[in-house]
DNA sequence: CTCGACCTCTCGTCTAGATATCTGAAGGAG
DNA sequence: CTCCTTCAGATATCTAGACGAGAGGTCGAG
């Protein structure tokens, strides 16, 4: 076992009433901000660390599931543990929405993706009518059933995005919306085509950490918490006309808003 | 040591490959999910769970650290481990700075407390010049100084978020905007006085987990990642006249925005 | 040269304790 | 009755190991 590199990391303060494993978690942490384990790189090995410190193994687990849990950090089982690359962020503009886009044929998501020169795929696409839940309801108007579309967006190849829209039947049955495909500018274009002019949307913006499902779905390393969108579309009429419930991985997006000051 | 009572929980699948721990996390999880335990209601001591599932102690706590780093439980030192509430969320309006507001004397916050009829509280109140960071530079112009403002935010006693606001110094020096209270309607209103009519404003939002300082300052529970949201205020000549960067427990909040379809 | 067996390093899981510290309740001194 | 001590129960930290499993390199057989 080779040692460490002299002045890479310091000592324990044993007359400190700081936990060991949070001294050392400090420690890599300082290294980390400071460049000494560069994006990507890997960090002492468990045997290294305890060595170096003179502890037990748990005890140096227990300081690198804390930088795990930071986000800070992500081990690979039968590799090492390594600093988390800060992945580089998507804009989600204000503007996704704008008519020109409708006009153009294209998504939202597309958009984005074009944007940064990403390769924008959709995945896990379900279509069809479920019963509407009290929430769904106090959102929509009173619809009992609605037309669910549930879909999965990744960016080359990783998921960084679930989406379900719901729509209630009495617009969506058998127009193009309940088809896998609903054609060029998405739902939004069908709707206008419609009749149901867009007014406006309402965001609501939680942060959470994932459940396990989430966890799966999107692929996210440990300490990623999650964006969680509501967004509702009402017509001109004032009509809630779709809920669209979208769950993002928090490191792939910066959400983007502007607000009048009048 | 009184058992269980039966029923509350599973037994686990030794024939499973899943982790031991994990299993007694997934039971736990859909207990809480199924109302088996109620938010704020105490779960199973470890020495419970260690004679419950036969199994060692540690893998008993490694169980609950999974739950606290979901978010959905929460340990306390000689008390128990706790299902975590879901604490009344608060409503951030996107009109929070709308003119009207401002007329009226009362800031973003005071108003979105009243809302919902909580105690707004500002506390460690700090006014200084500082050095200008790069990005800083990049968003309010070329400024080499900037005034920051820092400040902590409480609803009835509990720190929900922390801002920075930052002027270049040739607006801001030797006004009211220097002082540490800057007057009704707050450094807006006082922006306006002196000629910087706002014209709109331009949020960037994140998510993620937070730095150890910051758990301290707002005093966060394991599990619970922060919104990041720095915003930038443009008056109508088109300069960003002002930078606030503001980290808010996600626990506590929930961003609301309107946007237009057009 | 290619491929697979094997070996080593690494993290993942689990056991069975020991000691420390915090909380809340019970009980005694005043 | 009030205040303080004591104690039981709970979590926090740490040790010293054992075995499992994934990743990647070495090296010999073919």
């Amino acid at each position: 076992m080779a040692a460490l590199p002299p002045g890479l990391l310091g000592t324990l303060d044993p007359t400190s009433d700081r936990a060991v494993f949070r001294q050392i978690a400090d420690q890599l942490r300082e290294a980390i901000a400071k460049g000494r384990f560069a994006e990507g790189a890997k960090l002492p090995s468990e045997a290294e660390l305890t060595d170096h410190f003179g502890v037990s193994r748990m005890t140096v687990r227990n300081a690198l599931s804390i930088l795990q849990s930071e986000g800070l950090a992500s081990a690979e089982h039968g590799r090492g543990v390594f600093v988390r690359p800060r992945p580089p962020v998507r804009r989600l503009a204000s503007d996704r929405f704008a008519q020109r886009h409708r006009d153009q044929g294209k998504s939202g998501f597309t958009v984005e993706a074009e944007a940064v020169g990403s390769r924008p795929e959709v995945d896990s696409l379900v279509v069809r009518e479920e019963r509407s839940t009290p929430e769904m309801s106090a959102r929509l108007g009173s619809a009992r059933k609605v037309l669910a579309r549930r879909r999965r967006y990744l960016l080359d190849g990783k998921p960084v995005e679930t989406a379900t829209s719901y729509l209630p039947l009495d617009i969506a049955r058998g127009t193009p919306i309940a088809e896998p495909n609903p054609g060029p500018g998405g739902i939004y274009a069908r709707l206008e085509e419609l009749g149901h002019r867009l007014d406006h949307f309402e965001e609501e913006v939680r942060a959470r950490m994932p459940a396990p499902d989430e966890v799966k779905t999107l692929r996210l390393a440990p300490g990623v918490p999650v964006i969680h969108v509501v967004r509702t579309a009402f017509d001109t009429d004032g009509r809630a006309v779709e809920v669209c419930d979208t769950v993002m991985a928090a490191d792939a997006y910066v959400l983007a808003y502007r607000l009048p000051a009048t």
